[in-house]
RNA sequence: GUGGUCUUAGCUCAGUUGGUUAGAGCGUCUGAUUGUGGUUCAGAAGGUCGUGGGUUCGAGCCCCAUAUUCCACCCCA
């Protein structure tokens, strides 16, 4: 049988011991700020019925999901069923899937906690907030800073629809960034504003068109922007006042006042403009308290978020990194729970793309040099047998009083110590203590500072006391 | 889903219009050094040129298919 290299399937990656310690650190981070705040952790399963994932993320979600094939006979129920019988009429086979799939990976994992929110509401304490660490699956296809299979670092707050939860999300963001030392840009909208824009500007109808097209200012320009609408029946008056909402220059308060004139018709509109400024306002009290310098960008093009966002949409950038696309995002979301039958719960919530984040750190060399693959502080190196077992009780001791220490398993009659000291290096653990026939007769080793290189004579107890500090 | 791109030693990459036995650096192993790594010196091993077809006297190089990498669009963390 030929032999087959073995390969990993597009878009997933493996996470070698260093990959693996450098994602800890972000995850620590995060975890730390998010139990800072009082959010409660919650995990839940890889996968969730297709129908709790389906219809929530607009029609390309749904291409996006991953299917998991029935067990078993699965392909019995399509047969049994009459579109089989008519399947020369659906040739390209969309249907088969409800027949042979009933489960998938999660796409996200705000749709799964709404689903546990619904499922345990009668034992949970509202307002609930809490956080999931988990990976999520989405089959695009991979390109910089998109995988097949990432993870999500996300906070919720359901059962609230106070403002306070969003500037306790501002705030989180802040302080995570902040502390793994990223230059980030925190923008910010609200889908009533959005609503209120194509009100003004034409109907509710087009809330959606306006927004999908405006969305992509960035990347089109206002003359690529005003093409695509116009080809939606958009009018040229339309569209300047279309743009002449969100092309207005200055500072947030400035823009915000603008807005709130041109929006005055629009009762939707005008709450937005509301809440936006009352972020801005207790943002800025809250700076003066602190010193801190969090800071919102209003941004009336952004669109993104998911689709079943209601209000504020949040979307963070790391400033000096070649990844253009967002390392975080979230906003709130009025009607996520109903889909499961519980209305009238309201939810907010922040994510951080956790494999984005390490991109950018690596780039950016922002990851600690003290990062190591192992935890381990000693080795113990030996000649011979003998000078192994006497070593095995200072290993035995050295562990017992909570330092990491190794001791190599092999017995190599030809440069022992060579293989040993060897090890120890590659691995960066920064000591070596050295036992041979000399050492053995005293009690003592030979402690080795292997970035020094300097070496003492010392008792094991001495040496317990050193790497103690 | 659409378009482009990459693939040669463990790793990073050279390889002329198609022409003998496909190269380098790093890493690995052995020795200089039988109680000392990381530095130095000498030597060695290591390849079905992504895979499957085709053109040719002859293919790493040309053609077709396929997989993979990376990138852009759509969309998103």
């Amino acid at each position: 049988m030929a032999i087959q290299k073995p390969t990993l399937p597009k878009g997933t990656r493996d996470f070698g011991p260093l990959d693996l310690q450098k994602r800890k650190s972000i995850i620590k981070n995060i975890e730390d700020v998010f139990k800072k705040y009082g959010f409660m952790p919650l995990e839940t399963p890889a996968m969730e019925n297709l129908s709790t994932l389906e219809g929530k993320y607009g029609e390309e979600g749904d291409k996006l999901l991953y299917r998991i094939l029935n067990s078993g006979n699965f392909l019995q129920s399509y047969k049994d069923s009459t579109d089989y019988t008519n399947a020369i009429d659906n040739i390209e086979g969309k249907d088969i899937v409800k027949y042979i799939a009933e489960k998938g990976l999660r796409y996200d994992l705000t749709v799964p906690f709404a689903r546990y929110v619904v499922m345990n509401r009668s034992q949970l304490v509202f307002p609930f907030k809490r956080y999931q660490i988990q990976p999520v699956w989405r089959a695009d296809r991979p390109q910089k800073g998109r995988y097949r299979e990432f993870w999500q670092c996300d906070a919720d707050i359901v059962g609230s629809e106070s403002l306070i939860n969003e500037l306790d999300l501002i705030s989180i963001y802040h302080d995570v960034f902040t502390q793994l030392k990223i230059n980030y840009e925190l923008r910010v909208n609200n889908r009533k504003i959005l609503a209120g824009i194509a009100e003004v500007v034409k109907s509710i109808d087009y809330i959606t068109t306006i927004a999908v097209a405006i969305d992509k200012l960035d990347k089109i320009g206002e003359e690529g922007v005003r093409k695509e609408l116009a080809e939606s029946a958009f009018t040229e008056s339309e569209l300047n006042t279309l743009f002449e909402i969100i092309k207005s220059k200055g500072n947030n308060q400035f823009i915000l006042e603008n807005l709130k004139d041109k929006l005055k018709t629009s009762e939707t509109g005008t709450k937005g403009v509301e809440e936006l400024s009352f972020l801005l306002q207790n943002i800025e009290n809250c700076n003066r308290a602190t010193n801190n310098a969090v800071n919102l960008k209003l941004d009336f093009s952004l669109a993104r978020g998911l689709s079943y966002y209601t209000g504020c949409i949040f979307e963070v950038t790391a400033l000096d990194s070649s990844l253009m696309s967002s390392i975080g995002g979230g906003g709130r979301y009025d009607n996520l729970t109903e889909n499961f039958g519980l209305p009238n719960v309201s939810g907010v919530g922040i994510s951080f793309g956790l494999d984005r984040i390490y991109d950018v750190m690596e780039e950016l060399n922002l990851f600690s040099a003290s990062i190591r693959t192992t935890q381990s502080k000693i080795l113990c190196c030996f000649f011979d047998e003998k000078s192994q077992e006497y070593c095995l009780p200072a290993v035995t001791k050295l562990r017992a009083v909570g330092i990491a220490a190794e001791i190599y398993p092999d017995v190599n009659r030809k440069k022992a110590i060579v293989k040993q000291l060897d090890y120890a290096n590659a691995l960066q653990i920064p000591f070596a203590a050295i036992a041979g026939e000399n050492e053995i007769n005293q009690n003592v080793f030979t402690l080795k500072n292997l970035l020094t290189g300097e070496q003492n004579t010392l008792k094991l107890d001495d040496i317990i006391q050193m790497l103690k500090e």
